[in-house]
DNA sequence: GTCTATACCTAGATAGAC
DNA sequence: GTCTATCTAGGTATAGAC
């Protein structure tokens, strides 16, 4: 018995639990949080219910993780669009398609972060989720103002009015059976986007 | 024993319910579905909890009856001001200046309609409601284009972008803390509405 | 460490007395 | 018709064998 686990041990955990995450972010991408019961996951994850316990301390606590992670990867996209190069109406645009494209490339996951109902530990996570971005928005907004690219207006306000108008838009699907609707949705979403923000519709948007 | 009732029996089993109702909303407005357990709504109404099932089948008609009840209500306060009088411009500022206002003046009603976790029938009727805010700005927004007065635009998603960047400022409060903010954010809110319409900012915005 | 079996709790729904 | 008491189902978490 050792004292300290090998490094192959920690290995072998390590990846059961990030295993595990994985497969649990597929069922609550598939049937959402409600109906991804303990069984459920372990289920997906080939382990047996009681099993899930051993890297997790509640189920609370992996469905933070799973929406942590998603969350995360997502804010880290946006994030680097809309600080990256370009004005800061250009990344506003820019990042608003990348924010809709990559949820209507995922929607299950996208309606699980933006929507789907979720206990309180995921909801609070949720709501720091949209926080997050909406201060990436703001913050562009803030800079095109500054700019004198778009006029005075309460940053904040419009950054949560993006941020709900895509979530509302992406969440209850209008029509995006194929693929030209769906390209035709993501530019009227940037018309939309950039009107919200106050850029004159000048070059760029037929 | 009659083979029907008396007009009077009738009467008191109707306000009965209609008392239910009420109650049921109020603990919804306070707690949220979650919380609002058929033992929780039944203490409220001064019964016990069996006897709610001599009003509804279940405790999921019960939920679908308040959330039809308090969304029509707003259904139709919306529909009246975007209906009424004014240019299709006037109407939708005044449109979201009234669903903003209702809303701030009963949060937790407004969060109940909105957002707060519910089981997946108020879920579905939630849907539905946002679906017929959107079609009354929607149509609204039609209108404005017509008279020349919006730039062309697909009115679908703007009457979306407007219903969810209104619900999202409003379910995460900014700050409104006192009157006086409240009434900035109306301000802030319909400034953003028109240009997110993409009405030119002309009079009647400073 | 992982399994099986189970304890336990919450909450919706029902039965029968009054 | 309304009450009290109870039944039941679903799902989290734990105990103990292997």
């Amino acid at each position: 018995m050792a004292y300290r686990k090998t490094p192959a041990e920690i290995g072998r955990l390590e990846a059961a639990r990030e295993h595990l995450v994985t497969c649990a972010t597929s069922v609550v991408t598939e049937v959402g949080w409600a109906q991804a019961s303990v069984t459920a996951v372990a289920d997906s994850a080939g382990i047996a219910a009681g099993s899930v316990y051993q890297h997790f301390a509640s189920k609370t606590a992996l469905a933070v993780e799973v929406f942590r992670r998603a969350a995360g990867r997502e804010v880290d996209v946006l994030g680097e669009v809309l600080q990256g190069p370009g004005s800061p109406v250009e990344r506003i645009g820019h990042g608003v398609e990348v924010f809709a494209r990559r949820a209507l490339e995922n929607r299950g996951l996208a309606y699980a972060l933006l929507a789907a109902p979720a206990e309180p530990a995921v909801g609070a996570e949720r709501l720091d989720f949209r926080r997050r971005y909406r201060a990436l928005f703001a913050r562009a907004v803030h800079e095109g103002i500054e700019d004198g690219l778009l006029p005075a207006q309460n940053g904040e306000i419009t950054a949560a009015a993006l941020t709900g108008a895509i979530g509302e838009v992406l969440v209850d699907p209008l029509d995006t059976r194929d693929e030209e609707a769906a390209e035709e949705l993501l530019v009227e979403l940037v018309a939309m986007a950039l009107r919200c923000a106050g850029a004159p519709p000048a070059a760029g948007q037929p």
